[in-house]
RNA sequence: GCGCCUUUAACUCAGCUGGAUAGAGUAACUGCCUUCUAAGCAGUAAGCCAUAGGUUCGAAUCCUAUAAGGCGCGCCA
């Protein structure tokens, strides 16, 4: 199924069997060649595959690349290959050229497949874990969580359509020290309520969504809670606000499309003794040792930058110790081959931590990868949003929604790679021109459907794909589009094994491009022959079942009508 | 001080495990709709790939140092 890859193995195939037999016929020495490469050039005028063999064997075979590259060209047989064409050029690139029954077999795969085409097994049926947002439940979701959302969310598509058994995961971090700082929030807020003059503390949240549950608190108990004693009256408030807010978090993620097969309640693992058997487990790893009071866990001696605590002098643990122990049950407990976390860049220095806990605690800590990611700066007008968390004055995943659709959202945050800093232009994101991706892309597939439509209006029905000529479609335009469409399967194995599912985005846009230049430069209805017609017909169904595979990984829709 | 990330055209960014003349879009300029969606296409102009060394047949890509910017480095999470 996947064209591009089986090509390039033939190519490899050829150019080692010419290699063969020149040494059988001792036109070359019998020496131990390096490995070498095959590409696709950049300059598709070199060829659609090129291979480095004679450079790098220049020197075991003590003869200039060129020579070598002319000899292997000369002992090659292209007969059963998928090349029409093999030459020699520049410093002594070995450069294939794919013959027209290649790109018949493309199409023809492309239409058969329809959804299907693209998808691998490389994953092999893996298990793996893809945990992504777990914004803390104390507030709303900010940009960061948006970005994190779209990516985590489609890496897990990219990953289930690599052949990885996957599934996706929010932790709740309804446990902890800002628990009861969002306890200590809502406390203050009720208690103004109730008419104290009690000033908020700085620390504590100070976003207008706590003012909202005290309210709503207090029309419901009025002062009842006043005068009771503060424990009660805090796990009151917890108890109200917070199912509120998981269940925000979710109708909030769902609306971006994001559905979690497991939401993990961080509070469980200290309800069912991991927490504390963990602790007990580090201990015994022998790599922990008491200082002030503390005890400290040796993660330097594990691959680390430096120690830390992981039970306080006070007892109770740090927030890395229900991580651990939250990571142990992923791997261990649950047996994910793999666990993918997505992060926030912020969190690079805590990742080799975690690792050296998992490593004392006897998991191969390369199970976990964690994806970071760098922040994103919005700008609107041209200038940068402030993003100011301590008012609570933050742009929330909410209000970007009110701004810009879901679909664009989706795609511009998989624009870029995580791990780069990332620019979100609000104005663009609207924007309905060839500069906006996301339009640029569905407008390719709302064209497409036009086109077909407008065929079908003609009563041109389409041909019996066994009857089909695909072998017609020989311009540039169309070969250069052919091969687009070949390049899907390698696209979302490098995806998958980068974990980068920012490669589709640029994958559609390039796709988009070159449907645009086909559409440009060939006519569809009023082709030559209706033959032709025909064949260009069935490119652009196979083109367009192709956008929708790629936006469908993506969560994006595919318009048929703009 | 230590660690991570970034630096490519005026702007936002591609450039896959090193490969042939460094690519898109925006902005600027010029063309292309009596014919399938002009939300499109074609063209012109625009670069010391931050700097300096190194590795090799060959470096934007790998290594080292330097500079600039972002983010971390708590008995916070």
């Amino acid at each position: 199924m996947n064209h591009i890859a089986a090509a390039s193995d033939s190519a490899r195939a050829c150019i080692l069997e010419a290699l063969g037999r020149l040494v059988a016929e001792q036109a070359i020495p019998a020496e131990p060649l390096p490995a070498f490469g095959i590409e696709i050039p950049a300059d598709r005028s070199h060829g659609d595959f090129a291979a480095n063999a004679a450079m790098v064997s220049a020197k075991a075979l003590r003869m200039p690349p060129r020579k070598i590259a002319e000899l292997i060209v000369g002992a090659m047989e292209l007969s059963g290959s998928p090349f029409e064409k093999v030459e020699v050029a520049g410093p002594g690139f070995i450069n294939f050229t794919l013959s027209n029954k290649w790109y018949t077999d493309v199409v023809r795969t492309v239409l058969q497949s329809g959804e299907e085409y693209g998808k691998t097994n490389t994953g092999n049926g893996t298990r793996v874990l893809v945990e992504f947002v777990s914004a803390n439940p104390t507030g709303p979701m900010h940009v960061g969580n948006a970005r994190g959302g779209a990516i985590g969310d489609c890496l897990a598509s990219v990953l289930t359509a690599a052949g990885y058994e996957t599934e996706r995961e929010f932790y709740i971090n309804d446990a902890g020290n800002q628990i009861e700082k969002f306890a200590t929030s809502l406390e203050v807020r009720y208690l103004q309520a109730c008419g104290q003059d009690i000033p908020m503390p700085e620390d504590a949240y100070q976003g207008a969504d706590i003012i909202a549950h005290a309210n709503a608190f207090h029309a419901e108990h009025g002062d009842a809670y006043a005068g009771v004693d503060a424990k009660e009256r805090r796990d009151a408030l917890v108890a109200f606000a917070l199912p509120k807010n998981i269940q925000g978090l979710k109708d909030d993620l769902a609306q971006y499309r994001i559905h979690y097969d497991t939401w993990f309640p961080e509070s469980t693992l200290h309800a069912d003794g991991s927490v504390t058997g963990i602790i007990e487990q580090l201990k015994a790893s022998g790599y922990t040792y008491e200082k002030d009071g503390a005890l400290w866990f040796q993660a330097e001696k594990l691959g680390a930058d430096k120690d830390f605590v992981i039970v306080r002098s006070n007892g109770i643990p740090t927030y890395v110790v229900p991580d651990i122990a939250y990571h142990y049950n992923k791997l261990v407990t649950r047996k994910f081959n793999r666990a993918i976390d997505i992060l926030g860049a912020d969190h690079h220095g805590y990742v080799p931590r975690l690792k050296a806990a998992l490593t004392a605690l006897g998991v191969d800590a390369s199970r976990l990868t964690v994806v970071l990611m760098q922040m994103v700066a919005v700008m609107r007008d041209g200038k940068p949003v402030k993003q100011s968390k301590r008012s609570g004055k933050a742009l929330t995943l909410v209000t970007l929604l009110e701004d810009i659709p879901v679909d664009a959202a989706r795609f511009f945050f998989n624009l870029r790679e995580a791990n780069s800093h990332f620019e979100f232009d609000l104005d663009l994101a609207v924007e309905k021109s060839a500069s906006n991706p996301v339009y640029y892309v569905q407008y390719a597939h709302a064209r497409i459907c036009s086109l077909l439509r407008n065929l079908a209006e003609n009563d041109i029905s389409a041909a019996a794909p066994d009857t089909l000529q695909l072998g017609l479609l020989q311009t540039k335009p169309e070969h250069e589009l052919i091969r687009q469409l070949a390049l899907l399967p390698a696209e979302i194995d490098q995806a998958a094994r980068q974990l980068d599912p920012s490669r589709l985005t640029k994958y559609a846009v390039e796709l988009a491009a070159l449907f645009h230049k086909f559409y440009d430069a060939c006519k569809v209805r009023d082709a030559e022959t209706a033959e032709l017609r025909d064949a260009r017909a069935a490119l652009c169904a196979a083109t367009g079942s192709v956008l929708r595979n790629v936006l469908t990984l993506l969560k994006v829709s595919a318009p048929e009508k703009m």
